[in-house]
DNA sequence: GTGGTCTAGACCACG
DNA sequence: GTGGTCTAGACCACT
């Protein structure tokens, strides 16, 4: 079990909760948290970040209910097995909108669709725990 | 003036103030807006799209302060000539930071990379009045 | 769109906020609520019921993130169009899981097998909108 | 006594000390264990299944006071002689209860009433040590 | 100790 | 007016 910390910051423009998901998500993702690891506890995660700990709570619920981690009253959270919950329909559905906004968010930023792309590339290779170092 | 079609969708998640915004971007960035052309008056777009026309105004004042348009009291506004407000560095940090969203948006639906990227192309070209399959 | 009555009781073993969503589900299942239609907004239900707002809020935001509804922040929630956000396999695996519950909390009750599935069917045909009249 | 295999699943959404207590309701509903037998001790049993021995003490407990088991202290736990505690109006409650809310579980899932009474059918069958398919 | 629920009250963005 | 987020503090069930 690899080392993990969890980076919040208040200039985000993602609320705080939004925030801890994301960087849940990406460490699944990415391998750096694998099947049957522990969370920290919401307590102790809401001391270190020093924020509410039902800010926590709500990151944590809807971490279970994304499917990512199983919750064990009394025990804990844990990183739970890899699953497909969306239909396939409803993942390409999401993947279309969040293109979308992506391309809303940089159109006018006057990239060329090269620029934008490696930029997504290297992101895309980042969150899968790889440095950006071979051709493209 | 080009003919122009503003689309808003109640099932979208983007407030619809940024949809107004989005729309006329695109618009420009591609094209279909020329510098010097007029925009619709608030009170013509809130008819047309059903909404309240503080909706409107609040898009065309950020719209303004973009530096998209240029406000003329009393006639309108109207497309401003192409310039470059940010810095290369701003620029490429809101890249940066627009990437690093997106990829925390699908990195939970399981896409390979080359899916993803190739979503985002289909979006890039569609944003540039391009269909994807078929050279233009 | 028909009258809507939200019925919660205290003596109830579900928490409030699920009991809210198990009555809108259960409304939209059955047509009593048809998409578009708007739901109350949180701070009135809230009075209704004479609960907090966070917790219909709470209740509000799962029905979201369940698709039954669509949340649209000043204007209010509403009825989402019919759509299948589960995969095949994991909604099999839900009736599954709801199976074995339901047959765990009923096994020691010595009822046999046809008067378990006769009730099931009479609970079924009520939350279609339809009274059991009929032969079995 | 009979062979008698108790199952935890981590996975599951029931806490555990249900899950142990479901396990041994189905096991003397369906014969497996019969009156007069003897159920392992709560500290073989809470090493057997590696769990806190408060837990399988609760359940424990909790099996005594649902009347399923005899407690003879310095002895052990015997399943009890088969009796009706619950008048048949309570039965019926909580039979009608808890069809309403395995109706509530599933009602989104957007099966057919067929593929839900067979889906209970099945695990009906399974809990008295049935297959469906095929006579036993 | 663990997570889950609820209340109370505040502030913000959106229309 | 609408919903969304966060804080503070309480109580409960489970291990």
């Amino acid at each position: 079990m690899a080392k993990l910390a969890i980076n919040i910051r208040t200039g985000d423009s993602r609320p705080i909760f939004k925030q801890i998901i994301d960087e849940f998500s990406k460490a699944i993702a990415s391998g750096k948290l694998s099947q049957g690891d522990k969370l920290p506890s919401v307590r102790a995660l809401s001391v270190q970040l020093s924020i509410n700990p039902n800010t926590v709570a709500k990151a944590y619920s809807e971490l279970a209910s994304l499917g990512l981690v199983d919750t064990h009253p009394g025990l804990g959270l844990f990183v739970a097995e890899p699953k497909q919950l969306l239909s396939n329909m409803e993942r390409k559905k999401r993947l279309t909108s969040a293109s979308k906004q992506f391309v809303s968010d940089v159109i006018n930023l006057h990239f060329t669709d090269k620029e934008i792309l490696d930029s997504l590339e290297t992101e895309l290779l980042a969150s899968r725990g790889v440095r950006k170092t071979g051709t493209v």
